[in-house]
DNA sequence: GTATGGTGTATAGTAACAACGTACAATTCA
DNA sequence: TGAATTGTACGTTGTTACTATACACCATAC
């Protein structure tokens, strides 16, 4: 598992590795039934405590990604996440596009970058 | 000015004012030179406290966005923010596009999202 | 020039949260 | 069944978000 924690990242340590496993899973290198490490394994990996790890995997199980079993690890359930609003989809891609606006770039490379993220994603897609 | 807090989301307040503000600044509606709200009068029409807006205020002039005088008021003083990295700005970007695959939106719908999106802050632009 | 109302700022208190260490409980398998 | 492996629960500590209240700066009228 190939996951890392950023210190310049204000967001809490359990949301970066949630938020790392789900691109894991939505570019398919975490397929369906894949068991997932151990929250002591990964937690040593990280350098953090294995309750920071269990919160991340609680919260992807909220979610419908993963199916976790008290004794036996946590196995990803779905590549399909929960429903959510359509408000709740565009409210962050307006801040990510937001944020590039106001970085200064073109609509053009903007639309590049979007089409370079999107490209990686969709790599191990159906 | 028109904003709204959401309940339903999990970020803090002074983060979400923060946001719309930003949006606003990047369609234009918030010109360079345009005069902000008083801290109380926002954080009144908001039903919050006039330290959570004045937070807001001094996290976008920490950007660059914001110009704010003490004793008078906060003014927009620019239309671009402070330099991110690359990272810094794809992050984001990276989160929001995994939120859409993850909720099963094929590559077409999420091409068409990120364009009206886009179109949408970019009205008012140079 | 100074009084007054408008504006941001500072400080202190409270509640919730993030992360940790340690102990517990469920599962697996030899 | 016993031991190793795995997730869970609980208590503690430090930080953060938000609030209420008091303070400081600025613009304007007079």
């Amino acid at each position: 598992m190939f996951i890392t924690i950023d210190e310049a990242d204000a967001r809490p340590i359990y949301v970066q590795v949630a938020e790392e496993i789900k691109a894991l899973i939505a570019r398919g290198e975490l397929a369906e039934g894949a068991q997932l490490p151990p929250v002591r394994q990964l937690a040593a990996d990280l350098g953090v405590n294995l309750n920071t790890v269990a919160t991340a995997y609680r919260e992807l199980q909220g979610e419908g990604l993963l199916s976790i079993r008290h004794g036996a690890g946590a196995v990803v359930r779905s590549r399909t996440a929960h429903d959510k609003s359509e408000e709740q989809l565009r409210k962050p891609l307006r801040t990510a596009l937001t944020g590039l606006v106001l970085a200064g770039l073109p609509r053009v490379e903007i639309m590049n970058l979007v089409q370079s993220e999107l490209r990686a994603l969709l790599k191990g897609a159906k």
